[in-house]
DNA sequence: CCATATTTGTCAAATGTTTGTCAAAGACAT
DNA sequence: ATGTCTTTGACAAACATTTGACAAATATGG
């Protein structure tokens, strides 16, 4: 038990990576775990661990190491909290959005996902994976009425940024955000995450041309 | 003309977020841009921007700014080169290959997506938008006849090492992962550009409970 | 033609992040 | 018990990135 500094983004940034590689070694049944093996597995060095570790107050201990299990419950209640799922709602049920939400249902961990909408006919009504594809109209009261936190958006950029605004009107303080635009909003308290899939093309691209 | 640094990697990712506001720029008729005026919209500082624009050789003007012209084909050609979109397979045909592979057809520049291989017997013959699934066995194969430059890793995370591995051997260059695994090749010369969708979504997860 | 306003390119200062070092703590063998 | 080995936590040094400041260059208006 030590000194807690708040923790850095690049720090959190690489929390869900640690994450990863200390649920793998605890399915492998092993107990104990060292900085130095940890950074070897990371691609990192051995003090930048214990550094990060030292940020949330580090839980290691001398000569031996870390404990698996500990790092696990630890991270795992940064990252989810007490376990209680985000309420989350998925806007634009096209195809990335189809691939979304099942990555978010099998895959993810922490997101209940209460609700699909879109705007086109053809798919309303229909289910993504159980989960019903209703009419965008109905978000407002959909919203007032369930309260999601989070919300999936997957639809052209057009629609958007006016999409997003609605939303925190809402409550939702949360935005995963796949629409090939940079959506910040303005209140504080709210998160957005932007994955921009070309951007991170174009990245592959340059590196590919230019070494 | 001025002294041109070797870019660092934050510049280069951001890159493409340049590129994403010009090319608005330039559908609006905008002909010039300054410094000032392009961070308030990046939401960053003028001085990263000229900083940013100088490390690929200063292409503005005293008194006027940049020619919004000039800064796309300049930054277009960092990214995509001569234009010369570069060959590209997709491994893994399931939802989010399909998901990912529409976008690298429709939205995405610099890439032709030749083939797509799966090892699920019932994928293989159907085909992608245009594109034939086939049966990964015909990996090598097809390989060595058209030579692809670019992977594109849709498939879990048990196949995805071995499989880079045998794509190194057969010349592929780059890496596009999106499996749940930290792709990195220990040959030079070949680059990874991991896409973990998961990470992203417990870091929006961490600032959403800690903040 | 000159004064003023704008804007870049450059450099240095400030800030942020990573790495190296070492004392202190615990494990383990003898 | 004692000495040796391992390993953490803490700190400082090294490194990287961002920001601020200003001279030089160009445009504009009188």
């Amino acid at each position: 038990m030590t000194s807690s500094n708040k923790p850095a983004l690049p720090v959190i940034r690489r929390l869900p990576k640690y994450y990863r590689y200390l649920i793998n070694m605890q399915q492998a049944g092993e107990k104990n775990v060292s900085s130095s093996e940890l950074s070897r597995m990371m691609g990192t060095t051995a003090s930048q661990v214990r550094q990060d570790f030292n940020c949330f107050g580090g839980f290691g201990q001398q000569g031996i190491g870390y404990k698996v299990d500990t790092l696990v419950t630890e991270i795992r209640h940064l990252l989810f909290g007490d376990g209680q799922p985000l309420p989350t709602i998925l806007v634009g049920a096209g195809r990335l959005g189809t691939a979304v939400s099942q990555f978010l249902v099998r895959d993810a961990n922490g997101y209940s996902l209460l609700a699909a909408f879109d705007n086109n006919p053809e798919l309303v009504g229909k289910t993504l994976g159980g989960i019903p594809i209703r009419h965008v109209d109905e978000l407002r009261s959909f919203c007032s009425q369930y309260h999601p936190q989070v919300a999936v958006l997957c639809l052209p950029r057009e629609g958007a940024t006016q999409l997003s605004s609605t939303l925190v009107e809402m409550g939702v303080k949360g935005f995963w955000n796949f629409s090939h635009y940079d959506l910040s909003v303005d209140y504080p308290q709210v998160m957005v995450e932007n994955v921009h899939l070309g951007d991170s093309l174009m990245s592959l691209g340059y590196h590919m041309r230019n070494l």
